[in-house]
Formats: structure tokens, sequence, C-alpha cells
RNA sequence: GGUCGCGUAGCUCAGCUGGAUAGAGCAUCUGCCUUCUAAGCAGACGGUCACAGGUUCGAAUCCUGUCGCGAUCACCA
């Protein structure tokens, strides 16, 4: 901050004529509110160059700031800390200046600026979408949404793991059991029925098991040989030959799973620029392998298979391609990174949003491409999120023990619904306006209650504890935003008018609301730079927390003086902005009534 | 076994570019709606920051080791 440069700049001219001392840098922190004053100037450092007591050091530097600073109003010492006092015109010019910005602490990007594209959700197409998923696409878009506020150009994207045994087994078991059934005649989402019809596989893949144990079988030997999956495999075989009435029921099942798909992000307010579709990337990543292999980044065994030697990292050896040509999850994901550069010639960077599990195939990947000879090899991020477990373990489709996204999100808008009922506050809503509004909390509170969590974190869900709406929760930070705009609604002041900072006096309640307010801009750039959504969540409940106090605590409306009120009302406001700009990076809206 | 991450109040989490007496929410208990929305505010209770060393004027924060939890080390994706 530029209070701080300037501090810096006459605490180094304090040391260097009152003992003579050069300083290298001069070290601040916020001052504990135990203490009066606004910023403190931590004196310990100091002794490297100055010898003497701390306390009496603090002192002396003190009274030449007071001297030396026209903002320094007053200063204390406790220990070796200086605590400084700031005139309350600071604050509110500093106020002035920041409230007409209307995208306050987001910044533009420049038009010549590399592009980063963010890789998230990239679901296999043979399932619903689970509560993993939603941590996933959550985390991506918001993290996506910061680093476009925090000045950079970003394109969201996702790989759709379209191909492979996976989705052979749900069209086999459709096949066998479905009797044709369809999302139309069933009146089910696509991805439901898709994925009751992985799960049918499943089952009685078992059962094959089962009976072949039962026949003197070993285990092994039953899980390889059981028809169905032999006849799975050789569905994908078809497939891959490009057997016409196997790819058009591919092309069938894949299309209800993306209609189903669509509906849950939609309802989730999560969107793509591009998506990228592993059957049509696979090809160019054996084309780069077999490059690979010509330049001698990759060598090939006996038996015709192709690995890349990663030894020399630390790391073991890795297949790129199978000994029948065919290509592996590495492949693929190689040819994917190559093609969107060649699709976005301006993207200089990625960052891929997948679960921790995948950290070691990341770390390939990415020596991999650096291998090849990408210069935006060095812009490769995973961003590598905890998994979210339930109290009896992972989640798993093929038994059932998950939480389904689309019922997750039916039930936080039915709780929000229930809250808001009792409350009885909705008088003149419509009843369209109000199912608009209960679903806007309980996808804040579903958001927030992800998001507030370091990324890196396991999150256990427990199904049978419903997520808060009270507390640190997103429905609090959007009651108070809809408070401030009923408190708006009722104010009839200019909020352009400028403050004479002469004529104000701050509450104590005020000026910690500019401080917090003043810090949203550096937040951004940290959470960017960290990929952390997490961040700006808990800034904004520290910004709600105290303007909940100064609105308890301090009457808006009913201040003394017209310039005071014209202040607190324009106070109000700009939290209200801030609430929800930093709610719109974590894809969260704010209701204007609640 | 190797590698990576995590371990802070009963529970869920902040704090981690080293700084003052470690902070919130939930839960439990006390107050506050004839004044701007009580999904709120004010307060009480609650901690050997996993453990042991080290570096430092100063360590939850940095380093080393130990323990616990999780992930990973496939011709699966």
């Amino acid at each position: 901050m530029e209070l701080q440069e300037n501090l810096s700049k006459y605490v180094k001219q304090a040391v260097k004529s009152l003992f003579n001392a050069e300083l290298e840098s001069v070290e601040f922190q916020a001052t504990r509110k135990e203490f009066a004053g606004d910023v403190t100037v931590v004196v310990f450092p100091m002794l490297r160059v100055v010898k003497g007591n701390p306390v009496q050091i603090g002192e002396q530097i003190g009274v030449y700031l007071e001297e030396h600073v026209p903002e320094v109003k007053a200063f204390n010492v406790v220990k070796g800390f200086l605590n400084i006092e700031i005139n309350d015109t600071y604050f509110v010019d500093l106020f002035n200046t920041m409230k007409k910005e209307s995208n306050f602490g987001f910044i533009t990007p420049k038009p010549e600026d590399k592009a980063i594209m963010v890789e998230y959700s990239s679901p296999n197409t043979n399932k619903p979408l689970h509560l993993g998923h939603i941590r996933n696409n959550l985390l991506g878009y918001s993290v996506s949404e910061i680093l476009k506020a925090s000045g950079k150009k970003v394109y969201k994207t996702q790989i759709i793991n379209d191909r492979g045994i996976h989705i052979c087994k749900s069209m086999l078991a459709w096949k066998r059991f479905g009797n044709g059934e369809t999302p139309e005649s069933t009146g089910l989402k696509g991805d439901k029925l898709v994925g009751n019809y992985y799960v049918k596989f499943d089952q009685e893949y078992k059962k094959e098991i089962e009976t072949l144990i039962s026949e003197g079988h070993s285990e092994e030997e039953a899980k390889k040989k059981a028809p169905i999956l032999l006849e799975a495999q050789e569905m994908l075989q078809k497939w891959e030959s490009g057997d016409s009435e196997t790819v058009a029921l591919w092309e069938m099942m894949n299309s209800w799973v993306y209609d189903g798909f669509d509906i849950t992000y939609k309802n989730l307010g999560v969107d793509f620029d591009k998506l990228y579709y592993e059957s049509q990337t696979y090809l160019l990543g054996k084309e780069f392998v077999t490059e690979g292999l010509k330049k001698g980044i990759f060598f090939k065994k006996e038996d015709g298979s192709v690995w890349c030697d990663l030894t020399d990292e630390g790391l073991d050896e890795k297949l790129v391609l199978r000994s029948d040509g065919t290509a592996v999850y590495m492949t693929q994901d190689i040819g994917t990174a190559i093609q969107r550069v060649k699709d976005y010639p301006d993207v200089g960077g990625m960052v891929y949003t997948v679960g921790n599990e995948q950290e070691y195939h990341f770390q390939v990947l990415f020596l991999i491409i650096k291998k090849l000879g990408f210069e935006w090899a060095e812009n490769l991020y995973h961003l590598s999120y905890g998994m979210v477990d339930l109290p009896s373990g992972k989640m798993k489709s093929r038994e059932g023990t998950v939480v389904d996204a689309d019922d997750l999100i039916v039930e936080m808008s039915q709780t929000a619904q229930e809250i808001s009922e009792e409350l009885g506050k909705l008088d003149g809503y419509t009843e369209a306006e109000k199912q608009d509004l209960y679903k806007t909390i309980g996808l804040g509170a579903l958001k927030y209650y992800i998001l507030k969590v370091d990324p890196r974190k396991r999150i256990l869900f427990d199904p049978k504890e419903s997520i808060d709406f009270q507390g640190n929760t997103g429905p609090f930070i959007q009651y108070t935003y809809a408070r401030i705009q009923s408190i708006l609604r009722k104010s009839e002041t200019d909020i352009e008018m400028d403050l004479n900072s002469d004529e104000i006096t701050l509450h104590a309640k005020e000026k910690e609301l500019i401080k917090q307010l003043v810090l949203f801009p550096e937040v951004v750039q940290n959470a960017a730079k960290n990929h952390s959504p997490a961040l700006i969540a808990n800034y904004t409940y520290d910004l709600v927390k105290e303007f909940n106090s100064f609105y308890q605590n301090v009457s808006i409306l009913g201040a003394d003086k017209n310039i005071e009120k014209v202040f607190r009302v324009q106070l109000s406001e700009t939290v209200a902005n801030i609430i929800k700009n930093a709610f719109s990076l974590l894809g969260i809206d704010v209701p204007e009534r609640m």
C-alpha cells in the first residue's frame, strides 16, 4: 500500500538521522485489535543495525514520524512494536477514490498477453455427476474467474472421456436389458439412464464371476473370463474399427449423457468456452509419440510398446503406447494439450483441475511435454484437490454409494425454502421469484461450503449432517448483501457525492471497514497466485462480519448529521459491491431480498 | 518400501512470505427485535497448534526425525 511505502521512507530517514544507520527494509503488520493504532512497525529487525533497547528506539522513531509525517496522528510502543495511528482524513480520502471504481480489484487483461486454458470437470460418459464432480466444477470455474479478475485471459475447457471400455459396458448392458428404453420413454435424465446400465453391467458381471468360481475357476480367472466382460471388450474393438452399428449406439448414448450433463452444468452455473473429446485427440497424441520416438525422446521395447525414460528425474519409466499400438491415458493427454495450443495460439499455459490421485500422472505428463520441446511446458499447473469422501469411505458409482449432484442441488434449495418460509420475509414475491431465490440461497450454501476450504484438503461430507445456513456460510454473506440492499432502497442519498474528509470523524467500525475493503485487490492477486478460491471466501467472510458488527452498533439512516448518513450509505453500498464481485469469483449469486 | 499432501478448540475450518495474549463458525450457556432485514449482534465456555529435536531476539509458521491419516508408484482411465 502507498501508505506503507511512504512510512517506510520516513522510518528509514528517522533511523538515519537518529542513529546514523542504514535500514534495508521496514517490517509492517496490521495493528492488533487490542492496541490503539492502524499500522505497526516491528522494531526487532532493526536491532541488527541499531544497538539499543527496542522500546526506546520505537519511541524515538514514533516522535520523528509524528513530527514529519502529516498522516500520523499519534503512536504508542508496546514491547518492540511501534503502533501508529493514522488520521481519519487519510482513510476517508482512500475511500473516496476506491468507491468510484466499479470493478475495484479487478484488472482488465492486455490483448497482447498470453492466455491460460483452465480444464475442469472432464467426466466419463458412463455415469451421472456426483459430489466429487461438484467440487471439481466449482473449483475450476472459480479459479478461472479469479484468474480473469487478476488480469489474465482465460479459456475454460474440458476433456470428455467419451471412448473406452467404460462406455462400452453401459452400451452392452443397455443392449441386453434395455428393451429400447430412452430418456423420453422413461422420463429419466440421460446421464441417469446410462448410469443405471453401468450399474446393471457391474451386477451382471459380478453374478457371472460367482458362477464361474462355483464351476471351479479361480477368482482371477473368473474376472478375466466373464462372458459379459469379453463381450464388452469385443464391442470396444468394434468401435475402434468403426463398426457402424456400434458407433451409432455409442453416439446415441453419449448424446443422452451430454443432454443430462448440460442440465447439471446449467444448474450449477458453470460453463465452458471449448469442449474437447478424447475420441478426437488421442490420434494426435499417437502422432507425437511416433515423432518423439524418431527424435529419441521415447524408446521402444522388444514387444513393440513405447516408453519414456524418466529415471533421470527420479521417476520411473512410463508407458506411452501399448504393444498393440493403441493409446493409453497419457497418449491422449499429450494429444489434447498440443491440440489446444494449435486451436488457440495465444495460450501460454494451462491449469488442470483434477483430483490429487492424479498427481503422478501430471508430473509425468508435464515432463514429457517439456521433453517434446514445447515452450509452454513451463506454465502447466496441476490444480490438485482432495477427494470428497463419505463417512463410509470413497464414493463409488458402481456400488451406488454416491451423493448425486442433481439430488444435492435440489435438497439444498428445499432447505433454503424451509428456512425462508419459516422466516416469512418474502411478501410480494411471486412463486417463481421465490423458487429462484431458494435456488440462489441453496446453491450459495453448497458452493461456499465446498470452496471455503483449502483445495488441497480432503472433505468429509456427511449426508446426515446438513450444510449450515448460519455463521461462516454462503447464506450469511448473501443475507448481509440483501440487508444492505434494503437500506439502499430506503435511502435517498446521492452515492456519487464526494465527501469532504475534513468533515468526517470516523467511528472505529467505519475505519475497520475501510481497511478491510482496500485489501480486496491484494486478495484477488493472492488467490490467483495460489489458485485458491478459499482465500476469496475467507476474505469475504471477514468483511461481512465486520459490516454486521458496524450495522448493529451504528445507525446508518439515523445518523446525526447528513454527511455522516451519506458516508455510511456509501460505505454500505461499497461493501455490497465488493461482496457481489467477490462472490461472482466463487460463482455465487447475491439476492436483493431474503 | 519410495514419492507427494494433510495433522490447529468436542466438530468444521482460518492463520503458515517467522512477530504481541493462536482466531472464526457449529455445538453448549447469557443477554439484545415498539429504531435501517435477529439467516444478525454482544458476551461466556472451550487449545501441550500430532510428537521430539534444531535454527532464531522471537516458531502453529522454516529445517530434520518420529507417529497418524490420505493419495500414488498398472500395457485402467
